[in-house]
Order: structure tokens, then sequence, then C-alpha cells
DNA sequence: AGTTGTGTTGAAGA
DNA sequence: ATCTTCAACACAAC
């Protein structure tokens, strides 16, 4: 699950591999995905990529003719770097292989369902188990100018986002706490993993409403929000599930996970068992002798 | 072997 | 308005 840490690795990973590069051809085999159409998208050949940048979970990349391409991952989406070929199998039927050995191999970088052929011979690649990735093809002023891209709030980890932007976010919504953070415009980038990591740092129950918060439990949240974030992002994010790097790796931030799906391991800090209860139809994990309502 | 859990987002329902 | 539920999809675990 693709959250700020792991889409900014991705976009910095990318970064240093595709910009400058021009794209020669297109190849998608799951056009539901692709908008407005997926034969629009055809368009994108011939153009060069000029500059990646992310938004809250989404993947900007800007192309030339003033082209934006956006991705968003979802839930098992990611970016890849390598090289492939499609071999046809009987009736019509076909299968993507990587050309390149090693960790593109993985059962879990091998649901590839969009392949941009680079002029340098090498292809930027979304593999996508459940395939509900989001890929949008136009002009950068329309796709910038998406009300579900403006209404995004604040990017947590740049540095002019201080306790008093944080305060001002998180109180003009109310509800639980966890919810809260989740929500994409409050701010923007943090998932289900890493609100239950943040409220674990801050000692914090998941379920305390917003409204019940003190000034002093708001800073706790903010400073482990940004701990979190940046250590996460410093070990290049959480491959719990079928999250990998462009270059088909995991993250590290896995091995140091305080909370989240670690239902019946002991806390590491007190050494409760870590419970997990719904919320909203989602779970969240949680100390219950350290994070209390 | 059918049912459930997985978790992002937008849309539909209440 | 604001809340919850569901659908999109594939697979693992029970």
């Amino acid at each position: 699950m693709p959250e700020l840490p792991e889409v900014e690795t991705i976009v910095r990973d990318l970064k240093k591999k595709i910009i400058g590069r021009t794209i020669k051809a297109v190849w998608f085999d799951a056009p539901k995905l692709i908008k407005p159409s997926a034969k629009n998208l055809q368009k994108i050949k011939g153009l060069k990529i000029e500059d990646i940048k992310r938004r809250a979970k989404n993947i900007l990349i800007y192309l030339s003719d003033k082209k934006l391409l956006l991705i968003h991952q979802k839930l098992t989406g990611h970016l890849l770097y390598g090289k492939w070929k499609i071999k046809k199998i009987q009736n019509s039927k076909f299968k993507v292989q990587s050309l390149l050995k090693g960790p593109l191999e993985e059962v879990v970088n091998n649901y590839i369902h969009l392949i941009l052929y680079l002029d340098n011979g090498w292809q930027m690649a979304l593999s996508d188990l459940r395939k509900f990735a989001k890929i949008l093809f136009g002009s950068q002023e329309e796709i910038e100018n998406l009300e579900e891209i403006k209404k995004l709030g604040p990017e947590p980890l740049e540095k002019n986002f201080d306790f008093k932007k944080f305060k001002e976010a998180i109180t003009k919504k109310s509800g639980k706490i966890k919810q809260v953070l989740m929500d994409q415009n409050v701010i923007a980038g943090i998932g289900n993993i890493y609100s239950d990591e943040i409220l674990w740092e801050a000692k914090i129950h998941p379920f305390r409403t917003v409204k019940s918060l003190s000034e002093d439990d708001l800073k706790k949240i903010f400073w482990s929000l940004k701990k979190i974030l940046s250590e996460a992002l410093r070990l290049r994010g959480t491959s719990v599930s079928d999250y990998r790097d462009p270059a088909g790796k995991k993250g590290y931030y896995e091995v140091r996970r305080r909370v989240y799906q670690r239902e019946g391991e002991k806390c590491r800090r007190c050494s409760a068992l870590i419970k997990r209860v719904k919320i909203a139809g989602r779970s969240a994990h949680f100390c219950p002798k350290c994070q209390k309502i």
C-alpha cells in the first residue's frame, strides 16, 4: 500500500532513471484504468519526460507539449523500471515476462498492466495485482486544476508544515483522530499503516475524537508524524504485502513497524499485546496499555 | 470450497 | 451536509 514514504521513494528513484527520456511506445492490457480514455493515451508517443513530482499519493510525470501523466497506485500498484517482453501463449492470451534477473522476477512484480517504452531501450511499467490504479493523461493545466488535486491538504514533510499549520488542518474536521489523519484533504499522504504508527508513537488511542485532544496531545501527534514519516522515507517504505521500489526491491520500514499488522505481538514499549479493531471498515492497530482512550 | 480480509478513493446510500 | 457502506479486483488464508 503505497503511502507518502513509498510514493516519494518511487518518485526519487524514477527521477534518476527516466528524466530526459522520450516515450517511444505504450502498451497496456487494462484499459479501464486509463482516463479519460485508453485510446487517448496513444498520444503520449514521442513526448519527452521533463520532471516527476509527488502530490499526496499521486505521481505526476511532466511531459513535453505541456502534457501530464498522473498515476495513483492505490492499493497494490507500483511503478517499475526494467525490461520486459510480452510472450504470446495460446488463443490470443499473453504473459508479460521480465528480461532482467532478480527482484523483478518476483510474483508481486509480475502483474504488469502498463508499459512505457523509452528511447534508451528500458521501460517503465506499472505492476498492479488488483487493478485499482488510476492513470490519467491530459494537459498539465487540466490535471493540476482537477478538484480532487486542488482540495488535497498540505504536504506534511515540507519544512513550512509547522505545528500551527498542522493544528489548523486537523481541527477543521471532526471525528476520530485516525480517520482524520488518513483524510487526504486534511493532510496529504497518510494511510492506514502510518496513521497507526504515528498514533502509537504519540501514545494516542485511534478512537479519540479530534475535539477531545489537548494542545499537548496535538503536539505529540505532530512530532510523531514528522518522526515516523521521515524515518519510513529514510528506510524506503514498508513492504508488508506488495509494495516494491522501481527496482522491485522491498523497503526496510517493515522490520521497524511499531503496531501495523503486529496483532498479538508485544508492544515495543510496554510488552502488552497489540490489538486490532475495526474502524470504519478498516483495521486499526494499537497498544491497549500505552494508548488509552 | 465458499467466505472473509486486505485498504484507496469516489460514489452511492442514509 | 455528513456519515457509513460499497464497488472496483485478485488472491491468500481460513
